[in-house]
DNA sequence: AGGGTATATTGATGGCTATCAATATAAGGA
DNA sequence: TCCTTATATTGATAGCCATCAATATACCCT
């Protein structure tokens, strides 16, 4: 019968430098941050569920949604623009806001390569 | 020919009041969020990128990878835990990690009723 | 042109968090 | 038991960001 031999190293020493040398795809992960990063928020996340519900939404009626001054909301809907997550149009006085549903999708899909 | 009729309110009054009326799903917009926050660091998202490239990882295997002291990898691997993507096993004096996938998936698959 | 409404921007501020240094805990070997 | 190594926790701090008040801009109507 074989003695249990005891690991004297946490792995093997291949896998380990493997590793350490792993170098990663800088400008891919700022892109998926963004996004990831406009996701990462109550208020956000919340406007992202409104507009999925609905084609378009103008400013003013995702304002009602929330408990919040109109320039916050605007600075959300801003990070989410700068995200490409959402497009916004405008038609005379107003904004209409809606998901960008191919970007969206292409983000969803990048996450996939985890799984 | 019919005139083009002014609009004088960005939207129908019954979307306008249905999309006031909103109620959200807090806990699960709260589960949903921690995971999303968990996600969008770099250092964050590049742990979850290197375990998606192996079973599972040693915690010095890890620090490694990264220019950051071994506490704040420590934080962040457990930021990653308590969302809930990743295990923890310890063996003997080493503690491995590994990507969540079921979870995982169950987070991704959330993300796309917004589609 | 002037006034009114919708949206965006600016500036200030409090709270959150990524990081580190120091320390604690856990486990194995001598 | 003592020492060493691996990992986790604690405490402190600097930088970021969500929010608001004030202001600016854009657009429409008269």
């Amino acid at each position: 019968m074989a003695t249990a031999t005891i690991a004297r190293s946490c792995c093997t020493p291949s896998c380990t430098e493997e590793v350490a040398r792993t170098r990663f795809d800088d400008e891919r992960l700022a892109d998926q941050e963004r996004v990831l990063t406009a996701f990462a928020d109550p208020t956000r996340l919340r406007i992202l569920y409104l507009l999925s519900g609905h084609d378009s939404l103008c400013v003013c009626e995702i304002e009602a949604a929330f408990d919040l001054g109109q320039p916050t909301i605007s600075h959300h809907l801003k990070i989410l623009r700068e995200a490409g997550i959402v497009t916004a149009e405008r038609r005379g006085t107003w904004a209409y806001y809606a998901l960008a549903r191919p970007a969206l999708k292409t983000f969803v899909s990048g996450l996939e390569v985890l799984l």
